[in-house]
DNA sequence: GCGCCGTAGACTGTAGGCGAAAGCCAATCC
DNA sequence: GGATTGGCTTTCGCCTACAGTCTACGGCGC
């Protein structure tokens, strides 16, 4: 079905549209918890809210109840919602999810991995590399990211990765305040998961990622001392 | 802390609440999706819902949004709310995760169980096999959803609880429909996998697991033919 | 007859308002 | 002096109303 046109099909950028109102208030929202510009246990009220983000109560309380949906808020009945507090049985019992969750994705994306999509992995990784290499901890933060994500596209289950997805953005708000003690390492083993990868060796693939997950749990242990 | 009323502390019905609307409308919906008086595909229009179960539409609003986060409907963007048509892809996907996490938690169970838990287990597997002997199936996927759960509450893993628990809900909307061609199969796995725990060998917990929900989604796929 | 445009209908997205439950504090009674 | 109870405030839960947007259909020009 072509188009008419002559406009370049992917060109057009689609008369960006703001998106629906609850969305862009949960994402904000989610900004001010990961940043700890809300503490864990604040109690937050709907009309503050809506009267600081300049929308009305609706918008507030279908984002909050998502919030709660994904962990991040405890919505007590008839009383509100309170931030997320955090505590060291629940960091860790995510971040034993996290291992499997990503080992059984390495595992599929070792069975699944194309030529080219493990060019692409190696790409992230060198981009990855070059940003520790500058210090960069925000970019090495996010291209991890992307690498892991790339990871579970490959793994082509749908499921899994919006699993993964939930779980991930969890982990990482306990872990990014302690990224930067873990930089070299962690993409060494990177190196080592595309390789195996690579080799359609699934067994390895898991076995890495079990492996670089747990330094990642130990790390954060680690921290506490 | 004794009450001095003297009344019995567990006798009082602790005048039953109703409960927060949206929650009794997400229940009342997802009744309607699993016994298909909603039909996949089906556009759900929220005024018509409102009428029809006697409400406003914001609880509905809002319990439209808690189904299209566990996956039971499909919410486009200014057009409204669609029940989610379910596919093969996705069916063996829910599966293979269900798989992943099941065995997790039966490894773990095996760690942490005690003899007191083993028993309440045993029991359990004992009820859903007078279900099957009865010819019960409504009973014995009743008492597979407690055992399950059983397993998953000796985890001792939270969040590993609850993503199983989102799985597991809509997979057994899938199988539901088929669990009458494996009753007696399904139990003898159990007792395996319980006699697995109470030796605490958690690698033959996780294997016994792996192949139990392995066994499941053959019978799913036997179906379509 | 065919295709395009304009208009009407319907539904969602958002805003504001009212009633009710929970928590808190002070006054009161034992 | 201590516990209790009454009222008061805060905040949520729900309902109603309005505006924006997408879809579908009918008319008009070619």
């Amino acid at each position: 079905m072509l188009s008419t046109t002559g406009l370049p099909q992917g060109a057009v950028p689609k008369l960006e549209r703001p998106g629906p109102l609850r969305d862009r208030v949960y994402e904000a929202l989610l900004e001010l918890i990961t940043t700890r510009a809300l503490r864990p246990g604040q109690h937050l009220v709907e009309s503050e809210l809506a009267g600081h983000l300049g929308v009305s109560r609706q918008p507030v309380r279908e984002a909050l109840q998502r919030l709660n949906r994904d962990g991040w808020v405890d919505l007590r009945p008839a009383q509100g919602a309170f931030v997320h507090e955090p505590t060291e049985a629940e960091a860790d019992q995510l971040l034993t999810v996290r291992t499997l969750l990503e080992a059984e994705a390495a595992r599929l994306a070792a069975a699944n991995a194309s030529a080219p999509a493990i060019a692409e992995l190696e790409e992230l990784c060198a981009e990855g590399e070059r940003a520790v290499a500058a210090d960069d901890v925000d970019a090495a933060v996010a291209t991890n990211a992307r690498l892991h994500a790339k990871i579970m596209e490959l793994a082509g289950n749908a499921v899994l990765a919006e699993l993964a997805a939930q779980v991930d953005r969890r982990v990482r708000w306990y872990y990014t305040p302690v990224a930067r003690q873990r930089g070299q390492q962690s993409w060494t083993e990177h190196r080592e998961l595309i390789a195996a990868i690579a080799d359609r060796d699934g067994q390895r693939a898991t076995e890495i990622m079990r492996v670089h997950t747990e330094h990642t749990r130990q790390t954060y242990h680690e921290r506490e001392k």
